[in-house]
DNA sequence: GTCTATAAAGGGATAGAC
DNA sequence: GTCTATCCCTTTATAGAC
């Protein structure tokens, strides 16, 4: 038979970005193997020949989301970070148009093994890079603004999210757009 | 038989009081029901006869988790915010010495129905109003301030249990800790 | 009200054919 | 490499005895 590597690549991205889409906005535990393989075109009985397990898609599928996520923002808003903030902590990203993992499956996290563990903390590390880089060389940032930044961004969208009152929720989005540009 | 409504009465907080436990450190899908009965010291079967499901005992346990983080921090730090501030975003919370829900189970909250969110959204309010009752009336809070403060502190002890490098997240806690006083 | 037993469904992981 | 079929375990929820 020939399967190119090529095919199993393909497969395999397929796998990944239909990972990142489900796993960010439903968590682990509530998105099954199958699935994912469905929403990749795919039957359960293939998964195994790419991943050793859920957990280990699931890391993968956190940096996928990232990177999207990332791509989707900067698109949104070019590179200054005043509009940066706005399109992270629009409503449309409460309600799922696009979706940072950080901000998505804070706690889902720390249920999980430590690949997982250790792939959120990279990302979350390179989070708050992109806010010192996106600052400018102006007014050098230290850390510890940068990471009250990225708090206020990742936090703040994160419990926006698990309100069940829009007013509240715009409320508390704009309050951190507030203290993140302040 | 002879069942006072005062055993009964006594079974449910127990239930509930085990639920609080464990929920709050586990999340929603990690705990059964079966858990959280054995931990009550009951058995399974006796469940249904205090509430109609999981969902409704995971709200329930959110409001008493929610209380009991109150008392913990208030009878740690007394009643001066910037105390209370060093005790919420402290190591030991971090830990699990003690769980504050609304850190503990963030991103959990918007995967479950409206029950729960409502009582997420409800202790979230009490929270946000507990700022503004512990900063005195000397320098009136705007709602925007108590919000941005509230977001750094449960945001951060979100990010910060997420995250498996100590060292990192104990610099997370303390970016957040000057934050909120400031 | 609590217990044991069980129904009923879901899901992670594996086996073997193609 | 992907498929169908299946093992096996967990879990929610219910039934009926005490």
């Amino acid at each position: 038979m020939g399967w190119t590597t090529e095919q199993k690549n393909t497969s395999r991205e397929k796998i990944i970005s239909s990972a990142a889409e489900l796993f960010t906005k439903q968590g682990f535990d509530n998105v099954a193997i199958n699935d994912v393989m469905k929403h990749a075109g795919l039957t359960r009985g293939a998964f195994y020949n790419h991943f050793n397990s859920k957990s280990e898609l699931y890391a993968e599928a956190i940096l996928t989301a990232a990177k999207l996520a990332k791509r989707h923002t900067l698109e949104q808003s070019g590179f200054k970070l005043a509009d940066i903030i706005e399109t992270y902590l629009s409503d449309k990203h409460r309600q799922g148009e696009f979706s940072c993992p950080l901000a998505f499956l804070t706690t889902d996290i720390h249920q999980r093994d430590d690949n997982v563990r250790s792939t959120y903390t990279r990302v979350l590390k390179g989070f708050i890079d992109n806010i010192h880089e996106l600052n400018g060389d102006e007014k050098a940032l230290s850390e510890k603004d940068a990471m009250k930044k990225a708090v206020l961004m990742i936090g703040g969208l994160a419990i926006a999210r698990a309100v069940n009152e829009d007013d509240f929720a715009e409320r508390l989005l704009n309050a951190c757009r507030e203290g993140v540009n302040a």
